[in-house]
Formats: C-alpha cells, sequence, structure tokens
DNA sequence: TGTGCAACATACTTTTTGGTAGGTTATGGA
DNA sequence: TCCATAACCTACCAAAAAGTATGTTGCACA
C-alpha cells in the first residue's frame, strides 16, 4: 500500500499517466496537455515515473530530438487506482463537507475504463 | 480524485485509519499502536482527518481526559481504496522493480474487506 | 508537597517538494 | 550568420510537510 502511494505521489504524476492512458505521447505533447506544469516537474516526474516502471521512454536519435513515452503494463494496472479513486472522491463530495453540509461537483466526473484492450471514458 | 487524494494525504494518515478500521479507539491506543509517530503528528492528522469528514470525536470529560475517535459512515467506505491500494502495491512489488528484475516482497501483505459488516484481514 | 496522567498546544528546526531562470545540444531554414 | 527547435539539465529559492523539545490542564495518589 505505502509502495503504492509512493508511485503515485507527486503533484503531477497522476496528470501524466493519466495522459498516457489514451496511448503513447512525446514530451511537447504532455507538456503541452498539461497546463501549469513546468518543463522541469515533468522531466523529473517522468523521469521517477520511469524508474519505477510505471513508464517506458523511446528515445529516437534525431535532430532536434525526439522522445515518446509510454504506459509499462503495470503501469495501465493502474487504471484500477485511477477508478477507485475517483468513484470514493465522487462520492465524498456529493455526500458531505468539512461542516456536514452536503454539496454537489460542479464538474463531471469521469473514469477510465479498459474493456476489450481498450481505454475508454466513462462518466460516473 | 484529487479530493480524494488530498484526504489520504499525509505520512500516517492511512495508519490512522487502519486503526480505526477495527473500530473505536482511543488517543493512546492509537498512539501506541503506531510506531515511530509523535504525538504532535497524530493530533495534527487525526484533526485533519476531522474536518474532512472521515473521523469522529467522542470527548468525555473526566480528569485525566478520555477521547474516542471512530470512523464516519464515509470514512468506513475508504476500504475499498485500502483494497485497491494494497492488491496493486503488492502486485507491483512482486512483478518488478526499476531495474525490470523480478523482487519478491520479504513481509506479508494484507488486505482489509468488509464481509457482513465486519472488517476481516485477508492476506493476499 | 510533589509527581504522574491523558490529550493535547506551541515554538522552532530540518527535510522534502515544488518553482524560476537560465544554459545545453546539433541542425535546418531565413 | 543567426535564430528556432525539442528535450532536457543545473543552480538557486520558496513553500510545505514533518520532526524535536517543551509547556499546559486539573485531579488522584504517595
Amino acid at each position: 500500500m505505502a509502495a503504492a502511494l509512493s508511485v503515485i505521489s507527486g503533484k503531477w504524476k497522476l496528470s501524466i499517466i493519466n495522459q498516457l492512458l489514451s496511448g503513447q505521447k512525446r514530451y511537447s505533447e504532455i507538456n503541452r496537455a498539461i497546463p501549469g506544469m513546468t518543463e522541469k516537474m515533468l522531466s523529473q516526474q517522468i523521469r521517477e515515473l520511469e524508474e519505477d516502471g510505471i513508464v517506458s521512454r523511446h528515445i529516437f536519435p534525431e535532430v532536434p530530438p525526439r522522445v515518446e513515452y509510454s504506459l509499462t503494463p503495470i503501469g495501465e494496472e493502474l487504471s484500477s487506482i485511477f477508478y477507485t479513486l475517483e468513484r470514493w472522491g465522487s462520492h465524498y463530495m456529493t455526500v458531505t463537507n468539512a461542516n456536514g453540509e452536503v454539496i454537489k461537483p460542479d464538474y463531471t466526473c469521469y473514469t477510465l475504463v479498459k474493456q476489450d484492450d481498450e481505454v475508454v471514458k466513462v462518466e460516473v
């Protein structure tokens, strides 16, 4: 459990994994897709994800350089964690807040599910 | 998802919730049960859990004081997150490490499951 | 009179994490 | 000749989280 948490803890890691769940992407694509994240953070956190065996990097020896990232098999299995976190989280937000008042989320919650070797978005 | 993560992120929160999954406990019991955690951390993190609506506190006006903590209904539903994190984590640890080598955990992994309104430990 | 108890609080320091601003590489096009 | 490009790295700085040490309360018991 501690291992699982240490793998996904990091301000941008879930966003990065989320991007890669829809398939192989290159550095600049991920960078553009996640607003607010700096390049330093992207390379730092994706490097940690690589060291943890969650993502794999494919370097093309070209100039200008090209690097593509994808999830490893065990990285893809993280989608179950995504699913559980989102389900509990959306339930939590519809049920109560700190003052015991009932609040409702003002955005759509979705989750990623694997169907026939495809990852699809499903609203919860 | 961010909400779920913010609720459980904190070095000792999962351990505290883990303690309370087996029933109502008082401050000193939790403190003794989690080695390495200081009293400051316990009161700080359990206060945050209370503010998030995960645990409830019952104060007995006695001297010396007595305070008992228990999980709220939505706090008990966190067990699904426990289950998923542990399952993925133990799978992760038996499958690979950073170098792609196969490693084995040198300790027993267990998970908490709800059966007939009872929370039981199950080895994975 | 003084010591211990439980459940904290408070001030301070250390560690960890994240952010800012710059530099690097080789090459193709203006 | 000069500049833009992609994917980084490095040094430095700020903020957040965690750890250490000590103080507080009011009563029971020695």
